[in-house]
RNA sequence: GGGCGAGUGGCGGAACGGCAGACGCGCCGGCCUUAGGAGCCGGUGUCCGCAGGACGUGCGAGUUCGAAUCUCGCCUCGCCCACCA
């Protein structure tokens, strides 16, 4: 035995992946393999995994992300379908800066050489890249047109400038979106730092134009927590908004929002945000200097201060008052800093009686509390507002609505307020405009200059790219390393050709990435950011995989684009991908987010010099479902490699005289047969697997296909076509994820080259099923015993047997069953009388 | 505070409402070895055991012939959002 297993494997050479896979990807490589063509005629698939930003190295992570995406555009591909599978870089942003200031290397020096280093990693992990796709965000000839892109929002309205207060990271001296502001404590989501307010000129894309549309996930297949997340983060609210006339001459109305028209009678008070524009001119002199202390105040605090729900409520009294417009009551204003000016209108009316928010307020600052909603014959809540909004509420103490379900009087006091010309229906939105300046060197100058006389104008397009200058200063000082570069700095007007200043913000890197989709379509193209037919052709992406942290950032900015350059006319389809599928994150061995920081990142390198691509890129597949990630593992690669050491030697078994007829296992024809049936049930099976994301249970079930053809082998069918059948459907079902084995396997075999392009197997319904199955005996729920049965035996035969079962009859004592309950194929369930 | 997930052997994890624990790791035993940290074979949820049983999917109820799976209420953990009127 052993012996023969020793000359079996002096024959077919030692399981060493060093000695093939290195050889296989270059050949593939150089035989262009997996290049997609665009003329190509056969049905187009565009796969897409969110491309890195180049840190430096790889890590284990990486491969989780690539891995999976690679075996199921594999899959595609060996279907006859033309697959794209594009690898880029994400390369602007703050990490190449901070190497400059921290270690003097320029930036460009820094992500070119990460570039490099992990353009040559990625490479290791023989995925189906089309390289010759590639693209690099902070290279001129991509930049050039992000400008372009930025330059045409600009003409279309969606660009725009504006002060704002923003979020300040004091640390990176730099502006951030809210959406990159973390965690109830408010903090930068590069370095943690919490975050201050500014106000500052920047410059906005008008993403909230498009927010009800955003809210449509009709016919995309995206992961539900996605959905919810962006439909959170949008937030849209219906309600209503309601005019309060001011004790004031010349001064128009505070306009509020409120989500509660219904609770319009218990509005006993008003609150303005400390920026709301009214303060200064409603705020009365012998108010003046609380009211202006107050305002310092609010602007001073930080965002933590601001935000926390647990804060006590503080206000102060700005002396006007306010009429409701219902009631005609005259009720006090005041400011408070739980009233945010960019939300509604950063103005409320205050109903403490049915918002917790204002009660905790009235109660502070001893304000009436008036309750106008109850529950049907209810009382009022002892120490509480009363927010519950079920089906069963009246308004109380409403004039003329009393008595009306508080249901309906949403919409019957939102149109009254209409026909007395005092606000009506009104919706709001969480969501800001996305902030996109950046008071940063290492990203895209956004291409404006501005002229003393002609104000903001557009870089003509033919001037394109604006290119950064290599040789400035990285200090960082709060402004753009660019505003020390006069050569940079000065420029023409567009318009009159006079002296200008250049705009020396760059922009968000999530700018770069909401388009890099669109140009792998045509990656080279000198004259156009894509080339429109290419684009027709290719897009939308058929599959799109990436971390969920994406969420309502890229996620949302890309879809946002797309339907923007749609209407620019640019596009001609709504969203950048149809199906969104999210992988796990794998974490490092203390269970916390891998980080060079933390000094637990996972380096793959070590293993694969170890095992090889294929272990390491199975193992990944195996650990648990592709979507749940989990902390790394590295326990059990062992057991995978030695899967591929036992397909490496069941796939060169030599033929060997057959076994005669086994008890157990049947004549040489029935274990033929049965050798067949997991052929084929295991096609069935990994297929779906497979397209599914079930990478994991797609190992399990190849693993038991190569234990079936190891015990055909020890039975003697080395030679049969069964089992040639067997070893080739398992090495296609094992090319998309373990692609070299398969290749070097399918050539010593003595097929042509290449695997992967061969045709994806069919399973034969007919031979994956059993001609006798075994049934299980339940009495009563409980297994008790098991028929082994003819596929096709009739179901009074089966109730028969099960009956005549000795361990059925135990438990029925002799009596009758009451009934029974048979599942065909699946079990046979007794029922006993019972006492 | 709100929303969404998830709790199954020693471990990672399987399981259209129908045989709980597939597959693998680990562990135990054996074979082969000068050796085994290589390879191969067998066993492995817990408890009682001769056969054969009993108990088992975070906890408690319910629906069902039958529940890890569905419903309700708790507990724990994770993620996202959070003074959004």
């Amino acid at each position: 035995m052993t012996t023969d297993t020793e000359a079996r494997a002096a024959r077919a050479g030692r399981f060493d992946p060093a000695s093939y896979e290195r050889r296989w990807r270059e050949r593939w490589e150089a035989d262009r393999l997996f290049h997609a063509d665009d003329d190509d005629p056969r049905q187009k698939r565009y796969v897409l995994t969110m491309y890195p930003y180049p840190s430096g190295d790889l890590h284990i992570g990486h491969w989780y992300a690539a891995v999976g995406p690679d075996i199921v555009a594999r899959l595609h591909r060996m279907r006859g379908e033309n697959v794209m599978f594009p690898m880029g870089f994400d390369s602007f942003g703050l990490p190449a800066e901070n190497a400059a200031i921290d270690r003097g290397i320029h930036p460009a020096t820094w992500t070119y050489a990460n570039i490099d280093r992990m353009r040559a990693q990625f490479r290791t992990m023989g995925c189906m890249f089309d390289w010759e796709r590639e693209v690099v965000t902070s290279d001129p000839e991509y930049y050039r047109w992000t400008q372009w892109l930025f330059l045409q929002f600009y003409k279309a309205g969606l660009a725009y400038r504006a002060m704002a207060p923003v979020d300040w990271c004091p640390k990176d001296q730099v502006v951030l979106a809210r959406e990159q502001v973390e965690g109830v404590d408010r903090r930068c989501w590069r370095c943690g730092t919490p975050v201050v307010k500014r106000d500052l000129e920047q410059w906005f894309f008008r993403i909230t134009r498009y927010a009800d549309e955003l809210l449509n996930f009709e016919g995309l297949d995206y992961p539900e927590p996605i959905k919810a997340m962006q439909t959170n983060w949008i937030g849209r609210s219906e309600g209503a908004e309601i005019d309060f006339p001011v004790e004031a001459e010349g001064v128009d109305p505070i306009r509020v929002f409120t989500t509660r028209p219904d609770t319009v009678f218990g509005a006993t008070f008003m609150v303005l945000a400390p920026e709301h524009p009214y303060v200064s001119v409603l705020t009365t002199p012998e108010r003046q200097a609380d009211v202006s202390a107050y305002v310092a105040a609010a602007r001073r605090e930080t965002e933590i201060e601001r935000m926390s729900a647990e804060r006590e409520k503080t206000g102060v009294f700005i002396g006007a008052h306010a009429i409701n417009p219902m009631t005609r009551e005259r009720i006090p204003i005041w400011i408070a800093d739980y009233v945010l000016p960019g939300y509604g209108t950063g103005a409320i009316m205050a109903v403490p009686a049915h918002d917790e928010r204002d009660y905790a307020f009235a109660r502070a600052y001893d304000l009436p509390i008036r309750y106008v909603v109850l529950p049907r014959g209810g009382e009022p809540p002892e120490g509480q507002a009363f927010v519950a909004h079920t089906q069963d509420e009246v308004l109380v103490d409403s004039g003329e609505f009393s008595g009306m379900p508080a249901a309906e009087a949403i919409g019957a006091i939102t149109r009254r307020l209409g026909e007395l010309g005092l606000g009506g229906p009104a919706v709001s939105y969480k969501i800001r405009d996305w902030l996109v300046s950046r008071q940063r060197y290492w990203g895209a100058p956004i291409p404006i200059v501005y002229c003393p006389q002609h104000g903001a104008q557009p870089v003509p397009e033919e001037q394109l790219p604006v290119v950064l200058p290599p040789d400035v200063d990285f200090a960082p000082t709060g402004v753009s390393p660019l505003q020390s570069h006069a050569e940079f700095l000065a420029a023409r007007c567009p318009e009159c050709g006079g002296e200008a200043r250049r705009e020396t913000d760059t922009m968000d890197t999530f700018v770069d990435s909401s388009w890099y989709f669109l140009r792998y379509c045509s990656p080279r193209d000198e004259a156009a950011a894509w080339d429109p037919e290419k684009v027709a052709a290719w897009m939308p992406v058929d599959l799109y995989t990436g971390g969920a942290e994406h969420a309502v950032m890229h996620l949302l900015y890309a879809r946002f684009f797309v339907k923007a350059l749609r209407d620019m006319g640019l596009l001609a389809f709504d969203e950048p991908w149809l199906v969104l599928r999210n992988q796990g994150q794998i974490l490092g061995m203390d269970h916390q987010r891998m980080s060079k920081s933390r000094g637990n990142v996972v380096a793959p390198d070590e293993l694969v010099s170890r095992y090889g691509a294929d272990t390491v890129r199975m193992f990944l597949m195996f650990i648990g479902p592709w979507d749940q990630g989990g902390p790394w593992n590295p326990t059990g690669i062992e057991g995978v490699h030695r899967f591929l050491g036992r397909v490496w030697s069941l796939a060169q078994a030599e033929p060997s005289t057959p076994a005669p007829s086994d008890e157990l296992l049947g004549t040489p024809d029935e274990m033929a047969r049965a050798l067949r049936r997991a052929t084929h049930s295991t096609i069935a099976e990994v297929t779906e697997d497979y397209s599914g994301f079930r990478f994991n249970t797609a190992v399990a079930k190849l693993m038991e296909l190569s234990n079936a053809i190891g015990r055909a082998r020890d039975a003697g069918l080395a030679g049969t076509d069964a089992y040639a059948e067997a070893v080739d459907t398992l090495l296609l079902l094992l090319a998309p994820i373990a692609p070299h084995i398969a290749e070097e396997l399918w050539e010593r075999r003595g097929h042509g080259y290449s695997i992967h392009d061969q045709a994806w197997p069919e399973a034969d319904p007919e031979l994956a099923v059993a001609d006798t199955i075994e049934l299980p005996v339940q009495v009563d729920g409980r297994l008790r015993d098991r028929l082994v049965v003819r596929r096709d035996t009739p179901a009074e035969e089966i109730e028969r047997l099960a009956l005549a079962s000795e361990h059925v009859q135990r438990y029925l004592a002799g009596r009758p069953p009451r009934r029974v309950v048979q599942i065909p194929g699946r079990l046979v369930n007794v029922v006993t009388p019972g006492d």
